[in-house]
DNA sequence: AGAGTGATTCTA
DNA sequence: AGAATCACTCTG
């Protein structure tokens, strides 16, 4: 997929975080080295993927929450169980299961010769100006959901609203 | 607007 | 141990 909508977590410096009280057996993950997978399970069904930003004891994330779907559209679709195309990664968990991520995923490297990585976009495809800032999603008041830490292409009909 | 669903973490 | 919480999604 083509990202096209991201969220950072400040770990112990942002209560929005799961890191934000220190390194737990589930957030272990986000305080080591930076270019790994922290993919954690929510609400009972769902799994989120995050990129590991920091260096090794600094808690940094960034959260995965959507993407335009470019290839392997028929195996995201038989995982995900929708036809539209703009609902198969329009949000943190559907980007998740349709790419295929959850629990052996935790820890998982993105580094040079992973199975799973980030890279550029050879054609640039959008410019700062497509690019909204806005508030989180999905905190709770009190919980650093003032902070403008979500990024999206606002145009996008891949991102997981309308902005 | 509400239900579903279960791991994780905090409090006692 | 028990309870609260939860970086969500789907269905009405």
């Amino acid at each position: 997929v083509r990202l096209v909508e991201v969220e950072a977590y400040r770990g112990t410096q942002d209560p929005g975080s799961h890191g934000f009280r220190g390194p737990t057996p589930r957030t272990e993950v986000m305080f080591g080295p930076a270019g790994r997978l922290y993919v954690y399970f929510t609400y009972g069904m769902h799994w989120c993927a995050n990129v590991v930003c920091g260096p090794v004891g600094v808690c940094e994330a960034v959260l995965l929450r959507a993407g335009q779907p470019l290839e392997g559209m028929e195996l995201m679709r038989s995982r995900r169980g929708v036809d539209d195309e703009r609902l198969l990664a329009a949000g943190p968990a559907r980007l998740a299961q349709a790419m295929g991520l959850s629990r052996v995923h935790d820890g998982a490297s993105l580094l040079r010769g992973s199975r799973i990585w980030i890279e550029n976009d050879d054609d640039v495809v959008f410019s700062d100006a497509d690019v909204s800032r806005t508030r989180r999603i999905g905190l709770s008041a009190g919980r650093g959901d003032e902070l403008e830490y979500r990024w999206v292409v606002s145009a996008s009909p891949y991102a997981s609203r309308r902005t």
